[in-house]
DNA sequence: ACAATATTGTTCATAGTTGAACATTTTTTT
DNA sequence: AAAAAAATGTTCAACTATGAACAATATTGT
């Protein structure tokens, strides 16, 4: 449990009351130097994927139905953590290029499957070359382990609010 | 430098050509375990932050407002990593709550000072208690040693990007 | 079988984000 | 001092994201 009072860095000048500031808890100041870092890559990589004509948003798409071909918009919106309504919304850019292709499911006739073109792949290959590009550069000083650890952590937030 | 060819995780069935998927990159793989872990939290966080009235781009403006008080727009701007239009448009919804207070620099007439009045800060320490709670729990798993490790990368990262 | 409930995807209104163009003011150059 | 360049904050248009309401289809309960 998180103690309001620990965490105080600044003392109020007129009373010398402290301000509480939670700098000091090493979890809260860590976390906001990741959203930081996060934030920072995004730019990076929203700059270098544009000679692409892609958006960071399409990329993650694309890579979801790479791994998991033929899974309906409702579980893309969920591996993705956005709404249906941001899929139905996303797609069409995608289907448009070329990159995406939609089928209706046989069974059930409210799901649609969707899957990669060839086209799409490919392009999918361009953009993961610009991906990792950047980010090994930006992690090349963290060696692979502290990068797995780093993951491990993530992983096991994820995990914790999957019932969100 | 990323080796392209070095990460193959899937065959392609009709010609056993190997497709390229960087998933066993480990400074890829968790970067992207890090961006759906940053995307899961900032949704609890959101909904968190409800009850105050509070989106969580105010509350990161506020964080900045005050252990910088006094700073300009512009320098508001550099460090949330946004363009100086954002916070044209983000200022107003603190001002009209009375949570923040801009004064014309004497000096130079162009530039606005930045202030949290009382309220603001007080309405601060109140998300900052929503905000360290959520972090706590979804991190007590993590050591304090492990949340430095892993920030101390993420601060490189950002500290690597600094030119753009 | 039938009604009630749940699921899937779409639409729509609202709000947030971005970058370019702009007016004002300051700094630098000539 | 005058002109040119740069900095600061605003406006605007385009784009993106969100959640509620909705239509169509499936599933469950009686």
């Amino acid at each position: 449990m998180f103690n309001y009072e620990q965490y105080c860095t600044r003392m109020n000048k007129k009373q010398d009351v402290p301000k509480p500031l939670p700098w000091d808890n090493p979890r809260f100041k860590n976390w906001v130097a990741m959203m930081r870092a996060e934030k920072a890559v995004g730019r990076a990589l929203s700059r270098a994927l544009a000679p692409l004509d892609l958006k960071i948003a399409q990329l993650d798409a694309m890579i979801n139905l790479y791994r998991h071909p033929g899974q309906s918009q409702h579980d893309l919106a969920r591996r993705l953590l956005v709404g249906r309504s941001n899929i139905t919304m996303l797609l069409p850019q995608l289907e448009t290029q070329g990159l995406l292709r939609r089928e209706g499911d046989r069974k059930d006739k409210r799901v649609m499957r969707l899957y990669l073109t060839d086209e799409g792949e490919k392009k999918l290959m361009q953009a993961l070359e610009v991906y990792t590009a950047l980010i090994d550069r930006v992690l090349n000083q963290s060696t692979p382990e502290q990068c797995d650890m780093m993951g491990d952590m993530m992983r096991r937030i994820t995990e914790m609010l999957k019932e969100d």
